[in-house]
DNA sequence: ATTGGGTTTAG
DNA sequence: TAAACCCAA
């Protein structure tokens, strides 16, 4: 992976490079690595500070990670968006006379040939909470110990984590009010001071021109999705009263920036307090409230969250489903949202309760079909939140919609679309002749599923 | 030697 | 925010 394309002109040329790696390597003392993962910023990152303010200077690195990168689509957008993100951390480190180590592969193959390059001495590193990424830092952990190299972790992408928002009797909320209560009460600037890692770039290990292996190397195509900006300021004065209107463009589109950490979550939390918009503040919780619930109860992230939910019979009709997610389905609201998702890789989030009500409910398809493709085709995608919001839909989850609440699309478009200004943006054929019709008749669909979730949970 | 302030740290 | 630290008068 290290520069193929030099193959055929040059082997002398590659025996440079590597000659050139092992001289660089085994300074005075050996290296900190600071491994980065979702958290691609430079700036108020706690464990890239961490490992700047250790003993030993620090390589950067970014493993492009196969078990994760094999499952994706060639055209997988997301991997774009990160592309592009090493290669602006990579220059900004340059500008330091540092650089990113960039690797492609399966981390616990990576790792032993990187220690076998770098005299590496401790590795640093962000929590990360889902199941994967836990049972990979759990072996990495196990395997760095082994190699007498401490593995330092720390929390970066939340304000309070794990065990830090408990009730009194030490479990964990399942209630979103009273576990914001708790977040809120906790809350004050200090937990929202931005890591000073700027003043510390001295400490960078000295590199030069490590090599980066192209996309086309790793099987990917270049997306041609647009990204949203982190531009959100101007938002926040009218989030509260315009984010329920998807029409409209008021909220923030910060998800993809949260979930690979190009935006700080402190600097987030910051503006929303500073900003007096609690709203915006409640819903900064709710991402943390469901990646605690993630951490607490992994399983969640596969079954329902109440186990009783996976007595359901599900009808899941494929062709029902495909009408669902190409925006078919002739109810407008929810062919919108299919559509816009299929189109621009972000849903308004409105949108993605109703459209998540209707596969579950009106179609009877399982929550985790749905949760399967949103992890496809959003831009934002996070675990957490998205099986939250899934079982949220379902009745399934902590803290769910009452089964027995079925979204009616038509009163939903009544409220926050009342003149169908969305629904003829994705849908222009809205209101002719060649629309869809109702895939299932409203009241019939709402009896239907009534009826199955009465029958699976009353006998528990 | 003690005090007061400004700065850094913690996470 | 609260405590530790550092320096100058």
């Amino acid at each position: 992976m290290q520069d193929k394309s030099n193959n055929g002109n040059s082997s002398s040329a590659l025996k440079a490079e590597e000659l050139n790696d092992r001289t660089e390597k085994s300074p005075l003392g050996g290296l900190g690595v600071f491994w980065f993962r979702r958290d691609l910023r430079l700036t108020d990152n706690a464990g890239f500070y961490h490992a700047l303010k250790g003993e030993n200077p620090v390589l950067p690195l970014f493993i492009f990670d196969k078990n994760i990168l094999d499952k994706l689509p060639k055209d997988d957008a997301r991997v774009t968006f990160i592309y592009q993100t090493i290669e602006d951390l990579k220059e900004e480190l340059r500008k330091h006379g540092s650089d990113l180590l960039v690797k492609y592969g399966e981390p616990e193959k990576i790792w032993p040939e990187i220690l076998k390059d770098y005299e590496v001495k401790e590795v640093y590193t962000n929590h990360d909470y889902e199941p994967y990424a836990r049972e990979r830092d759990d072996s990495m952990s196990e395997f760095l110990t082994s190699e007498k190299i401490a593995f330092k972790t720390f929390k970066d992408q939340v304000i309070f984590e794990k065990g830090e928002i408990l009730k009194a009797d030490k479990t964990p909320y399942t209630v979103f009010t009273p576990f914001y209560k708790q977040w809120h009460a906790k809350l004050n600037d200090f937990y929202v001071k931005p890591y000073p890692t700027k003043k510390y770039f001295k400490n960078l290990y000295e590199t030069k021109h490590l090599s980066l292996p192209s996309l086309k190397e790793m099987g990917f195509e270049k997306s041609s999705l647009d990204f949203p900006k982190i531009s959100y300021k101007n938002k926040l004065d009218s989030y509260f009263k315009e984010r329920d209107y998807p029409a409209l463009d008021g909220t923030t589109h910060i998800g993809l920036h949260l979930r690979f950490g190009t935006l700080s979550i402190r600097k987030a939390v910051k503006d929303a307090i500073d900003a007096k918009s609690n709203v915006w503040l409640s819903e900064l919780a709710w991402r943390e409230f469901y990646m605690t619930i993630l951490w607490h109860f992994p399983y969640s992230a596969y079954d329902s969250f109440k186990k009783q939910y996976d007595k359901i019979k599900w009808r899941n009709n494929e062709e029902e489903f495909k009408a669902w997610c190409t925006g078919n389905t002739g109810y407008p609201i929810v062919d919108a949202g299919m559509r816009q998702l299929n189109e621009t890789g972000w849903m308004h989030n409105r949108v993605r309760m109703v459209v998540g009500s209707f596969l579950t409910k009106h179609l009877l398809v399982d929550w985790r079909w749905g949760e399967t493709y949103f992890a496809e085709k959003l831009l934002d995608y996070e675990m957490a939140s998205n099986v939250g919001g899934w079982q949220w839909a379902a009745g399934s989850g902590n803290d769910a919609a009452p089964y027995f609440r079925v979204f009616n699309p038509e009163l939903q478009t009544k409220k926050f679309d009342p003149k169908f200004e969305y629904i003829k943006k994705w849908v222009p054929e809205f209101g002719t002749k060649k629309y869809a019709q109702p895939i299932v008749e409203h009241t019939f669909a709402r009896e239907r599923v009534l009826k199955a979730f009465k029958e699976a949970l009353s006998n528990s």
